[in-house]
RNA sequence: GGGCACGUAGCUCAGCUGAAUAGAGCAACGGUUUUCUAAACCGUAGGUCGAAGGUUUGAGUCCUUCCGUGCUCGCCA
C-alpha cells in the first residue's frame, strides 16, 4: 500500500472522462514539504492548465467537485495558487491506513519481477580488499537486497580478473616469497613490477603448506599450478573480507575461462558484421604522454555508440587488450539472458563507462545495462584525515575496517551517502555510542520498542486488538503514522534511482520521531505507553509501535544491519 | 587539453527526476531526568543553493559559458 500512488490512480481515474490528459505521468500526488499544504497534494490543475491554456484555479475547482462526488476520505480540500489541490485526510483514514500495514510493508503490490544480473566488487584477485572496495561492495549488496525486497530475482556476480600481466606479476611475487622462505639468503627482489605486501608472504606460506608443488627451482615450470594456487588463495582472502561484511556472491566468473572459451571470436564476428572493426591509428592524447608514437591497431568503432574515441582491441604485439576480453565477458553476460544488468564500478573507472556502454549497446541493443559508480571513501579520525595502516601502504584494509567498527556500523555508514558523492568516514563517530552516531540511534529505537514488547508480553507478530486505534489522535501519533506511510515511497524512489542512501536517511528520521514520542512520556504521563490509565490507549500505542518496528525491520534488513533486542 | 562526477548553513550532507516559505545531523548557545532504556528529548541561531546568462507560468533541480575540487585519459587489469 502506497497511499500516494493509490490516490494518484484514483484521482486520474476520476478526472479522465472530463479532461483530455495527454501525459498522465506528469500528474503527481505527492507529500507537500509544508504540512499547511495538506497531507497529500495533487498538481493536476497546474499541469492541465498549461496544456489547455486555461485558468488553473477553475480547473482545480472542477476537479475538487469531481473528487468530492465519489470520495469521502477528506476533511478539507483546498484549491490554491499556482494550481495545486491540497487534501487533508479525515482522522479515521489514518487509522485505516495504519491498520493495513502488513509484515512486508514497502513491497509494491504490482510486482514486475525481473531477473537481474548485478556485478560488483570484481577486485583483482591479487590481494585483500581495501576500504574503497568495501563501499562498492556494501552498496552493491544493499542494492541487491532492495531489488529482491521489491520482488526481483538477483544474481550477484563477481568477475575474476585472473588473466593478464597483473596476474603474472602477482604470481611472480608469490614465487619470490616462497624462494625467500625456503632460503633466507635469497631476498625478495626490489622491483616495481612485483607486489611487496606482507599478505603475499602469508599466501606463500599457505601454498607451501599445501605441498602440491615439490620443486620451485624454475618459475616457468611451476607457473601454471602456482597461478592457480595463488589466485585461489587471493580469492579466499577476498571472500573472507566480503563475508565479514555479510556479503556473499552467487557466481564467480573467470576471465581466464572466458578467454579459453574463445567467446571473443563471436564478438569479433558481430563487430565485423556491423562494420565496427577497422585497422587504424589513434590520435595522440592531449595530456602528458611520454614516448608516444603512432601505432596501427585493430580498433572498435565505439564512437558510433557515443564514445569519445575509438578503442583498441589489440596491443601492438597482436595480443588482445583488457577491453577486448571485457567485451567478450559482457557478451557472455548477454548470452546468459538477464532482463537487466547492473554494474557497480569504482571511482577510478568513471572514464570506462562510455566504452562499456558502447560495447554493450553494440553487442545487443535490446538489453539494458546500468552503470553505477561508487565514489571514494575518505577516512577521518576525530575530524582529521587519517591513515590507518602502514602495513598496507596507503590503503585501509577491509579487515581493519570490520575489526574496528563491526559489520553493522560499516554497512550503515557506507550506505548513508549517495553512491556518487565522496564519503567521509569517521572512525570515532562510528564507535561512538550516542545519537551522534546514526547507526546507534536507529538501533536504540528498536531496543526501546523491544523493551515495551517484553513488558507488555507480546511479540512483534502477535495480533493486537485494533478497535481502539481511533484513540491515536495526538499530533505526534498522527505524524508517526504519516512517516510510516512514506516508507513505500522511499523504497520505490530507491529502486528507480538505484540509490540506497535514502533508506538509512529515512530510518533515521523515523527513529527520531519515535524518540520524540517516547520522550513526551517523560514530561507528560498521558503520553506514556505502558504506564497509562487507559488500557485501550496502551493497546493502540503498542500496535503503533509494532508498525514502526515492522518498517525499521524491513529497512534494516535491506541494509543488512542487525537490530538488537536490548542495548 | 578531452571525458565523467561533484560544488547547498562554520563542518558533513539530504532535497523525492521542474512546483508552494530550500531541509537534517554535527559544531555554537539555552533548557529538560525521583528513567515505561537520558545511549534520549525540547528550543534558539545559522543560506545570494560556486558565478553569470538562458529555457519555463515556475529552476537548487534542465541548457550554455566560466571558476573550483576529485577521478580518468593508446599496448594496466
Amino acid at each position: 500500500m502506497n497511499i500516494f500512488e493509490t490516490y494518484q490512480i484514483k484521482f486520474i481515474d476520476l478526472i479522465k472522462r472530463d479532461f483530455s490528459i495527454e501525459d498522465s505521468e506528469k500528474l503527481i500526488v505527492e507529500m507537500p514539504k509544508n504540512s499547511s499544504f495538506g497531507d497529500i497534494s495533487f498538481n493536476a490543475p497546474l499541469v492541465l492548465a498549461s496544456m489547455n491554456k486555461t485558468d488553473p484555479i477553475k480547473i482545480g475547482e472542477k476537479i475538487k467537485n469531481l473528487i468530492l462526488k465519489s470520495l469521502d476520505d477528506f476533511e478539507k480540500i483546498e484549491v490554491v495558487k499556482p494550481g495545486f489541490i491540497n487534501f487533508f485526510f479525515k482522522k479515521n483514514k489514518w487509522i485505516e491506513f495504519i491498520k493495513n500495514v502488513q509484515d512486508d510493508f514497502g513491497k509494491p503490490e504490482k510486482i514486475n519481477s525481473k531477473h537481474i544480473n548485478l556485478e560488483f566488487v570484481s577486485a583483482n584477485p591479487t590481494g585483500p580488499l581495501h576500504i574503497g572496495h568495501c563501499r562498492g561492495a556494501v552498496y552493491g549488496d544493499t542494492v541487491c537486497n532492495l531489488l529482491k525486497f521489491v520482488g526481483n530475482k538477483v544474481t550477484k556476480e563477481y568477475y575474476v580478473n585472473d588473466y593478464g600481466n597483473q596476474i603474472t606479476k602477482f604470481v611472480k611475487s608469490v614465487y619470490y616469497r616462497i624462494i625467500e622462505i625456503k632460503d633466507k639468503n635469497k631476498k625478495f627482489p626490489i622491483d616495481q613490477n612485483l607486489y611487496p605486501g606482507d599478505y603475499v608472504i602469508d599466501i606463500a606460506n599457505v601454498i607451501l603448506k599445501k605441498n602440491k608443488i615439490k620443486n620451485f627451482e624454475n618459475f616457468e615450470t611451476v607457473q601454471d599450478i602456482l597461478t592457480e594456487l595463488s589466485i585461489e588463495c587471493a580469492l579466499e582472502i577476498i571472500k573472507k573480507d566480503l563475508n565479514a561484511l555479510g556479503i556473499h556472491h552467487d557466481i564467480f566468473i573467470s576471465e581466464k575461462n572466458i578467454v579459453e572459451k574463445q567467446t571473443l571470436n563471436t564478438v569479433i564476428e558481430i563487430l565485423k558484421k556491423n562494420d565496427d572493426l577497422y585497422m587504424g591509428t589513434l590520435p595522440k592524447p592531449k595530456g602528458d604522454v611520454e614516448d608516444w608514437e603512432p601505432r596501427d591497431q585493430l580498433l572498435f568503432r565505439s564512437t558510433k555508440y557515443g564514445d569519445d574515441i575509438d578503442r583498441p582491441l589489440q596491443k601492438s604485439d597482436n595480443t588482445w587488450t583488457y577491453f577486448a576480453n571485457d567485451m567478450a565477458y559482457h557478451y557472455n553476460k548477454i548470452e546468459r539472458n538477464f532482463d537487466l544488468y547492473i554494474n557497480v564500478l569504482g571511482a577510478d573507472h568513471i572514464g570506462y563507462i562510455k566504452r562499456l556502454k558502447a560495447a554493450t549497446h553494440c553487442l545487443n541493443k535490446n538489453k539494458t545495462f546500468e552503470f553505477k559508480i561508487s565514489q571514494i571513501v575518505k577516512l577521518f579520525k576525530s575530524g582529521k584525515p587519517f591513515r590507518m595502516s602502514k602495513r598496507a601502504g596507503d590503503y585501509i584494509l577491509a579487515q581493519e575496517l570490520t575489526e574496528a567498527v563491526g559489520k553493522d556500523a560499516a554497512r550503515f555508514m557506507l550506505s548513508y551517502r549517495s553512491s556518487n558523492s565522496p564519503l567521509d568516514f569517521d572512525f570515532d563517530l562510528v564507535l561512538d555510542k550516542s545519537k551522534e552516531n546514526p547507526v546507534f540511534y536507529v538501533q536504540y529505537a528498536s531496543a526501546r520498542i523491544n523493551s515495551v514488547f517484553r513488558k507488555y508480553k507480546i511479540k512483534i507478530s502477535d495480533k493486537l486488538d485494533t478497535k481502539f486505534l481511533n484513540l491515536l489522535d495526538s499530533n505526534i501519533e498522527i505524524n508517526l503514522i504519516k512517516k510510516i506511510l512514506e516508507w513505500p515511497k522511499v523504497v520505490m524512489q530507491s529502486v528507480n534511482t538505484l540509490e540506497v542512501h535514502r533508506i538509512p536517511f529515512y530510518l533515521y528520521e523515523l527513529s527520531s520521531l519515535f524518540h520524540s514520542f517516547w520522550s513526551l512520556g517523560k514530561t507528560d504521563d498521558n503520553f506514556k505507553i505502558l504506564e497509562n490509565k487507559n488500557k485501550n490507549l496502551t493497546e493502540a500505542r503498542v500496535f503503533l509501535l509494532q508498525k514502526i518496528f515492522t518498517v525499521l525491520k524491513n529497512g534494516m534488513s535491506i541494509l543488512n544491519v542487525h537490530m538488537p533486542d536490548e542495548m
